[in-house]
DNA sequence: TATCGTCGTCTACGAGTGTAGTCAATCGAT
DNA sequence: ATCGATTGACTACACTCGTAGACGACGATA
């Protein structure tokens, strides 16, 4: 059930155009992803085999379409990344990204407005 | 370079136990993990080979070290979750793991004094 | 010294992954 | 009616991962 990073890349295609074809995700990953149109191919047949895309006959090609939602993937993602490196814990997750500048001075200014909101 | 779920498992008990055999890792996990004994030697070798950790010969067994430490990994890995499914914003992951109810109210009060000491 | 348990080495094997070739059907243009 | 381009289907292949068996060396014990 799980999406593969290769996966999550024409995920992220699907995400930003739903029902779209199979030529379109790959020149829509051109110039990032030096992949032939069979690998787009696989990947998208793969992804419906998992369920994670559904296909839907238009004329002689597919088009494709998300059944997950980008937001309910990175909620799983998120969730069983902390589950597994951290232990559930969420904090000492927040705590690495300051330690390795992966955070702005925006995401700080986010985060306070987040820490908030979630007080309530 | 990069080690695997199975392999991280066997990894937390190096952090906990520097210099320990193989065999004390196989109890280590045991009740957690229903792993033979050559399961576990298959990922020691496997994480020597990657370089994550050494071993000391010790009479006719070998002892087993950490070369990465639990920080760095966490750091490291961490940094390339946040990459790989938010682009590298930090912001967007908390949020959701505030959605899934991964943050309990420790955790938020945690995040807070963080925050703080983050914005100095 | 013959045996038994312990430890390391080598090997394996099925599922999953990244990447892609080949073939055949079909549609539009000549 | 034919030919090239497009598209899907089937197949492949090396590599990784999780899991582990088989075998041999060595030390302890009887």
């Amino acid at each position: 059930m799980q999406v593969t990073d290769a996966e999550l890349d024409v995920m992220r295609v699907l995400w930003a155009s739903p029902g779209i074809s199979a030529a379109d995700v790959h020149t829509a990953l051109e110039g990032q992803k030096d992949w032939s149109r069979q690998t787009v191919k696989t990947l998208l047949t793969r992804l419906c085999e998992k369920g994670a895309v559904s296909a839907e006959a238009d004329g002689r090609k597919f088009l494709y379409t998300a059944q997950i939602s980008q937001d309910d993937y990175e909620t799983g993602a998120a969730k069983s990344f902390v589950d597994k490196v951290f232990s559930g814990r969420a904090a000492p997750l927040v705590a690495h990204l300051a330690d390795s500048r992966g955070l702005t001075e925006d995401d700080i200014a986010e985060l306070e407005s987040l820490i908030e909101r979630l007080k309530s």
